[in-house]
DNA sequence: GTAAGCACTCTTGTGGAAAAAGTGCCAGAC
DNA sequence: GTCTGGCACTTTTTCCACAAGAGTGCTTAC
């Protein structure tokens, strides 16, 4: 799968080539190759090359006399071997750094604006998954009844983190049922991370020694709930707009479908958590996504920390998007955004 | 603005018009009313009608040859005298009723699974507003230190709704104060209607004596926020989909404007909550909404009820929809729905 | 008041020709 | 050898003209 055998010319024109087909979506000629590349070649000599871009499979053409347009796999190699990175402008920067800064209390709040402002920036769609809080660190549980059969559990997780979740109890609670339950919740799970819960509640609360088993027993039913990890709002969609305009999408039925695609939060972010979190930028390019809805498109994704805890920040915009640039700015953002929840 | 000033001839023609343009989505020529209008009459006279409902507004000609199509004001005319409601078959109200009262804890996912299904049945977009706190009864107030200097706030409202808010505090938080704090509160404000609260809070709070006045203050600051009833995930949306293929969307601008409201989910409440909530089915037709980019759409909104406290559901989709079936599906869903919560 | 006839308008569809864009390959130049 | 100019070929795009279609408005007759 390595291209370091590409020699210099073909590394050099099917870079042209990209950049080209970024800017104007449109398949590339020869000519159009010849005049961007300084060291005075020939459109012929361009063609030839072009052939055997095509033949490594990193080029196609939509018909005989139209141009060519890079693959899957040419976008591969691009952004894998000849990308550079472009900075942001100034202007760029501020505008992300002001929106990301303003002093929100709520986290939920700065990651809203987070995928707005990416959005906006990089004119394509932005996203940003809140943390995942199953290396969360669970530092105290409580519950409150809100209501006769109704409790409120509140998972506060180190730095600051909560997540809080309405329980339903088949009977009327008794006050001091729950606070005995409480003390004994936090006695066994405290210090332990929220994933390390999930797997293992069942064998640590079995030998409680609770006078009312029910509310323990509600507890460990609502185990899937409590600590489910990809709830919907989780995540933040900005920008949905920016795609519609997209040439790609003049197909009216990709639309449709990339639109129902995102409209499932849920699935999107565990296809998007799935990966795992590798340190830095991850890109993942049109079939490289396993949704079928999505394969004219890239994925443009970094984690960022929440003290110790992960989250997610990405970018999703056609295949043919401006690689350079938008890695710098999700980088930059992730990077912002660590800062401002870290702190 | 009455209409009921039109001959007999005039609404038959302007109600078969209407309802074969609906299931058209094609301007309708005098021919095509002439022949679903049972009594035999021809399509020059029904030309000479069509052009008494042009002068009065009712209906349009998109250009000289083509058939006719009706204006907002003629979708009012029909809806407000002439539309028979359509009920529902019983496999639309089957799927319905299975998707609402299956046995969800959280108020969150049934309105959401609401939405979803109203989209669904509706083939438009569907939406649910939470209840509106404003009028809920507050029952009690807890404070919780989740980490240095976090507070959770949490407000429980009569029949088991919850809110809940992150406050930060300056400083370092003392266990002591805000439990003292947590029962003045809870003294001033029980009983009170989250709404009344919002109005007087500075009042009620003024004369407390609380030994470290800090927190109160931080209450204070953050009212707006803890009562802020326009929160952007009230609102749930589904079907976005939906309206990709309307052939009224076909504008490629029209629906990147609608799309881009529908992001603006606060506005967007606002905009539906400002009606103020009537008892039964609100219509909003075309050029009656104020938002100028859903000026194509018409709004079909109902209250429900969760207990005391009121929300709002709904259908989204263009002016040409129809009408009378959708009515009846918006009043049957929030009926359940309002069974549902206040069981 | 209703209907039939007819001229008129505007849109839609069709076919074909010309233009445009770009390729592939060959033959010759450096 | 490697590069390039030239050229024939293919495919799409654009344009235009013309016919077909749809529907109206008006006039006239019953």
């Amino acid at each position: 799968m390595a291209f370091d055998n590409l020699t210099e010319r073909e590394r050099l024109i099917l870079q042209t080539l990209i950049n080209h087909y970024i800017a104007t979506a449109e398949p590339v000629g020869s000519r159009a190759v010849a005049q961007k590349y300084r060291l005075g070649i020939s459109p012929a000599t361009v063609r030839n090359t072009m052939q055997d871009l095509e033949e490594m499979g990193l080029i196609s053409q939509p018909h005989t006399s139209a141009g060519r347009v890079p693959t899957d796999r040419g976008y591969r190699v691009y952004v894998d071997n000849m990308m550079g990175l472009e900075a942001l402008t100034p202007s760029e920067a501020d505008q992300i750094r002001k929106e990301i800064c303003a002093d929100y209390a709520a986290v939920e709040d700065i990651l809203e604006q987070t995928a707005r402002v990416l959005a906006t920036v990089s004119k394509q769609l932005g996203l940003t998954i809140a943390p995942r809080f199953d290396k969360g660190i669970l530092t105290r549980v409580n519950l409150i009844p809100v209501a006769e059969k109704k409790i409120l559990v509140i998972l506060a997780v180190k730095h600051g983190l909560v997540r809080t979740v309405l329980l339903e109890a088949e009977s009327g609670i008794n006050t001091e049922q729950v606070e005995k339950t409480a003390s004994i919740l936090n006695e066994k799970l405290c210090g332990l991370t929220l994933g390390e819960i999930k797997d293992s509640i069942d064998i640590r609360l079995k030998e409680t020694s609770a006078e009312d088993p029910r509310l323990i027993k509600l507890f460990l039913d609502s185990t899937d709930n409590l600590l489910n990890f990809t709830d919907p709002d989780q995540m933040h969609l900005g920008g949905t707009t920016n795609i519609v305009n997209q040439p790609e999408f003049k197909n009216r039925e990709k639309l449709r479908s990339l639109i129902e695609v995102l409209e499932e939060k849920k699935l999107l972010t565990e296809l998007i958590s799935a990966k795992g979190i590798k340190e830095g930028i991850t890109i993942t390019i049109g079939k490289e996504i396993e949704r079928g809805e999505m394969q004219s498109c890239s994925l443009l994704t970094s984690p960022y920390k929440a003290g110790k805890v992960q989250g997610t920040i990405g970018i999703i915009g056609p295949t043919r998007m401006r690689y350079s640039k938008l890695v710098s700015m999700v980088e930059y953002t992730a990077k912002l955004l660590s800062d401002v929840l870290s702190k």
